[in-house]
RNA sequence: GCGCCCGUAGCUCAGUUGGAUAGAGUGUUGGUUUCCGAAACCAAAGGCCAGAGGUUCGAAUCCUCUCGGGCGCGCCA
């Protein structure tokens, strides 16, 4: 509908363009969905924005383009207000026929094919596997597969992949760490390093190899800590200290090491992907750090980047220099001691990544990596990849609040820790809807007692509730024995007039373009917030009218409507990843 | 110190390349059920869009500055 009236606006402002009345016109034609009802249904600001350029008042071009506006049998009246806008009328149904494409296209309501079938790669997600996901994760996880959704909605073609950091110093932390907490069921008197990751799981993966291997990979306490540096609380260096654990564990363990070490990112990563899993967050994909290492195509960067003139050597150390590409300074490709950098290997990633034929490469990470952006932009470009084809999403932090007050979010508190418990305490449709409720660049306040609550606080359960509302209704006409007869529904439309009726097909129309917005601005919050519309009008029509009627044109327009009300938000709900409860 | 993000109702947040009287939810107050599910609906109250300048027919939106909050600025990942 919104598309009929730019056509016609666009038609109007053509001919008054080939009459000379118009000397530029604009790439297109603004027309949006009235905002109050005494502005009609649909308003154009075109003729103030014609003004200038016409050398004319706003209102006169309003007229001249009234007066050569094509006539269109969906229009009730058109009239110009205040300072110059263009409000259009609709007939009382002009809206109605969206329900017979709802109930004709069914899920595909809203699917187009805008992306052109382009090839994305969204990356989202990628923790290191040195522990299990915690809350805002989550945040994360949901967000990057709602956006994915939106994506495939409008004929993008999405790749969803999780980058595994299984190849750094982190890892090797988390080996250690294991190994020690091993050492002491062993029985060992074990000193925790300060630096060491001090969570439970870390000694339930040692219980698990011990279960294993038992004794197999003990070394006496006395041998591990011979002659290392002081730790942090006797006055030492805690990352020096557990440089020194990490060295001694290879040196003791040879190449028992890398069992210990790969068992302990198995254990991680096996519960990564379960949580995953049970959270309904597929991937296509989990690339490995260690893997890519493994292959030529870092190498194969280094000389491409080195080809390109970037890169120079200076205190011993291999240099891009991604100033050139407006980066605040150069960054270390090849440290000293000759090993390459995470950011080396990052870049190997992104070639990777548009070496396998994607159009575009979507990174969803933490705000707080932001500084990260620039010097990975600048590598793409200086390898010859247009820097717009890698775009960055950045999704702020998530702090938990119960009673008003903040949740303890460290990994001592014994509150939420892990995505997991979170999920559970307040089930995954929940975390799934709060999480993307929000724009993803806002920091986000999630309210785990509005969560919890099972009533009417809770956005979810509205929407929800909606949906449950509708299914009664179909299950109350049958125990009516009355049948629905849509073919007569789609008949008797028109008998469709009341305010809270045109109020639902009108946001009932505005879905497909929703859903286009959302996805091409990567923001997901406009469908949930859409969805609270919907839902909206339909609870307000539910209480003002019967839709079980004597009359049968009637009954089966309103539950044609009704129907193509469920269909939408079952669309919607499938988008979010969230379920459709047939009763509640 | 430099850079990025943010500041909208008591609280949590929308506001789509600048548009008409800035909107929801929640909270507060009052009302609605012989009727398809009251997890709902209706109504009221609530604002100097952090502050000050500027751009123009018109600014929450764009520019500059100030204040206040978050995050970055490793040969870590």
């Amino acid at each position: 509908m919104k598309q009929h009236i730019e056509n016609l606006v666009q038609q109007a402002i053509k001919q008054l363009q080939a009459m000379g009345e118009l000397s530029e016109i604009p790439a297109y034609v603004q027309v949006e969905a009235a905002k109050d009802k005494q502005h009609g249904d649909f308003a154009s600001n075109i003729a103030l924005i014609l003004a200038k350029s016409a050398q004319k008042k706003p209102r006169e071009v309003a007229e001249r383009i009234l007066q050569v506006l094509p006539a269109s049998p969906k229009l009730q009246k058109v009239e110009i207000a205040g300072p110059g806008f263009i409000n259009f009328f609709l007939v009382p149904n002009a809206m109605s026929d969206v329900v017979n494409q709802i109930l004709s296209q069914k899920e595909q309501f809203g699917r187009c094919k805008i992306g052109r079938e382009k090839r994305v790669l969204v990356e989202f997600l990628s923790s290191n596997p040195t522990g299990p996901l915690h809350v805002g994760h989550g945040r994360h996880a949901a967000y990057g597969t709602v956006v994915c959704n939106l994506l495939d909605e409008v004929g993008f073609k999405t790749f969803r992949e999780y980058y595994v950091n299984d190849a750094g110093r982190q890892m090797d932390i988390l080996a250690a760490s294991v190994w020690l907490r091993y050492l002491a069921l062993c029985g060992e008197n074990i000193e925790f390093p300060a630096n060491a990751y001090r969570g439970e799981y870390v000694i339930d993966i040692a219980k698990t190899i011990h279960d294993l291997h038992q004794d197999h990979f003990r070394v006496s306490a006395k041998q591990v800590f011979a002659d290392l540096p002081p730790d942090e609380p006797q006055g030492g260096d805690k990352e020096i200290y557990i440089d020194a654990v990490i060295e001694r564990a290879r040196k003791l363990l040879g190449d028992k090491y890398q069992i210990i070490f790969d068992l302990s990112l198995e254990n991680i990563m096996v519960d990564i992907r379960n949580d995953m899993k049970e959270f309904g967050v597929h991937y296509d994909n989990w690339f490995s750090e260690r893997q890519l290492v493994a292959t030529d195509v870092v190498d194969r960067m280094l000389l491409k980047l080195k080809e390109s003139g970037h890169v120079y050597e200076r205190d011993g150390a291999l240099w891009f220099s991604s100033t050139s590409f407006g980066d605040v300074k150069d960054r270390v490709l090849v440290r000293a001691n000759g090993i390459r950098t995470y950011f080396t290997n990052d870049i190997s990633y992104h070639l990777d990544k548009f070496e396998r034929g994607n159009d575009l490469a979507i990174t969803i990470m933490g705000s707080d990596h932001h500084g990260y952006t620039a010097r990975i932009k600048a590598a793409i470009e200086a390898l010859g990849i247009n820097p717009e084809r890698l775009l960055h999403m950045l999704v702020q932090f998530v702090t938990l609040y119960r009673g008003g007050v903040q949740a303890q979010m460290s990994t001592r508190g014994g509150n939420f820790v892990t995505l997991r418990e979170l999920r559970n305490e307040v089930g995954n449709d929940v975390a799934r809807y709060f999480y993307v409720m929000r724009k993803s660049e806002q920091h986000m306040d999630f309210d785990l007692d509005l969560a919890k609550a099972q009533s009417n606080e809770n956005p979810v359960y509205y929407i929800q509730y909606a949906y449950a509302r509708i299914c009664s209704v179909f299950k109350q006409l049958a125990e009516r024995q009355l049948q629905f007869d849509e073919a007569n529904g789609l008949k008797h439309l028109d008998l469709l007039t009341e305010p809270q009726e045109r109020e639902l097909l009108n946001t009932l129309s505005r879905y497909p373009e929703m859903i286009i917005n959302a996805a091409l601005h990567y923001e997901p919050h406009q469908l949930t917030h859409y969805l609270r519309d919907l839902a909206a009008d339909f609870h307000a029509y539910y209480n003002s009218h019967q839709f079980i009627v004597e009359d049968v044109g009637l009954r089966d327009a309103r539950m044609a409507l009704v129907m193509a009300v469920r269909q939408v938000l079952l669309n919607g709900f499938n988008l979010l990843g969230i379920s459709a409860p047939e009763s509640m």
